[in-house]
DNA sequence: AAGGTGACCAACCGCGGTTTT
DNA sequence: AAAAACCGCGGTTGGTCACCT
């Protein structure tokens, strides 16, 4: 499912993300947390902006996340505070563990939005006696053509049956098992030859990040400085390759 | 076998709310 | 108080796979 590669004008790098990119953000957040988005791409080594990759350490990369096929029980949830509260999707993330705002939607646009409009058609049909099924159209196209129509119509009806909710959705920072995460996205687990980072700027980012075993959430980082102004390095000295491994593994 | 279409999913974009300066 | 920066959310797009004709 490879997207094309490609850079925008300003060098950032958009589409999949490659393993190597997995670990290097992987590591960095489960090492430091996410202080702010926007920098963290800059001193964890990746060609990527702040969004994207706070976007793949949600869906993807954070511990615990759970993947594949919805159980009946999550399905009838969805259903439910879709129904209730339309498409607040965080908010309904929030009642299924380990599942993402993004991958819900996409579970709901994909199977349970059909499910949704054939039980309320076969309850209302009755009377009117012609399906509506929007997937009927020849063309993509025209299926989405079809689909903004009718999300137009969902948005008149939920601005009468929406309640305020606030959104609860999760920041992370568990740090625990996010190797186990990415070998397990990428089917495959890479001996890392190149776990140390040099990063370009700064004397507080002079240091290099060095990517070790994944460490638990208590060492989750928040950035400290002197009263100077320097930082103050968190960081353990650099383990020799043999090391690494070692405590990898 | 090849082309068309639907289904699925990863990722981008824009906007609004919140926090910081 | 205002502007800027940042964050989070929801909508949308685009690539790939699987199935059908």
């Amino acid at each position: 499912m490879a997207r094309t590669r490609c850079y925008d004008k300003s060098g950032l790098k958009k589409g999949t993300w490659t393993p190597d990119e997995d670990r290097k953000l992987a590591a960095y957040v489960s090492k430091y947390g996410c202080w702010n988005w926007r920098q963290l791409p800059k001193f964890a080594g990746l060609a990527r902006c702040g969004k994207s990759c706070r976007l793949r350490w949600l869906n993807y990369l954070q511990p615990n996340i759970k993947r594949g096929s919805y159980t009946k029980e999550e399905d009838e949830i969805i259903m439910k505070l879709h129904a209730e509260i339309g498409n607040k999707w965080s908010v309904i993330a929030a009642h299924l563990p380990g599942r993402s705002d993004n991958d819900i939607k996409n579970h709901w646009h994909t199977s349970l939005k059909k499910r949704s409009t054939q039980e309320y058609s076969t309850s209302t049909d009755s009377k009117k006696g012609s399906s509506n099924n929007n997937y009927q159209s020849s063309s993509r196209k025209k299926r989405r053509e079809n689909e903004t129509q009718v999300n137009a119509n969902e948005k008149i009806n939920e601005s009468f049956q929406l309640s305020p909710m606030q959104s609860c959705s999760t920041e992370v920072s568990s740090c625990a098992t996010i190797d186990q995460n990415v070998e397990s996205i990428h089917g495959e687990r890479e001996v890392f030859q190149e776990e140390i980072f040099e990063v370009s700027s700064g004397s507080f980012w002079t240091e290099p990040f060095l990517v070790d075993s994944f460490s638990t959430a208590s060492d989750c980082f928040v950035p400290s400085f002197d009263d100077h102004g320097v930082f103050v390095s968190p960081f353990s000295p650099i383990m020799s390759y043999d090391e690494l491994l070692c405590s990898y593994y």
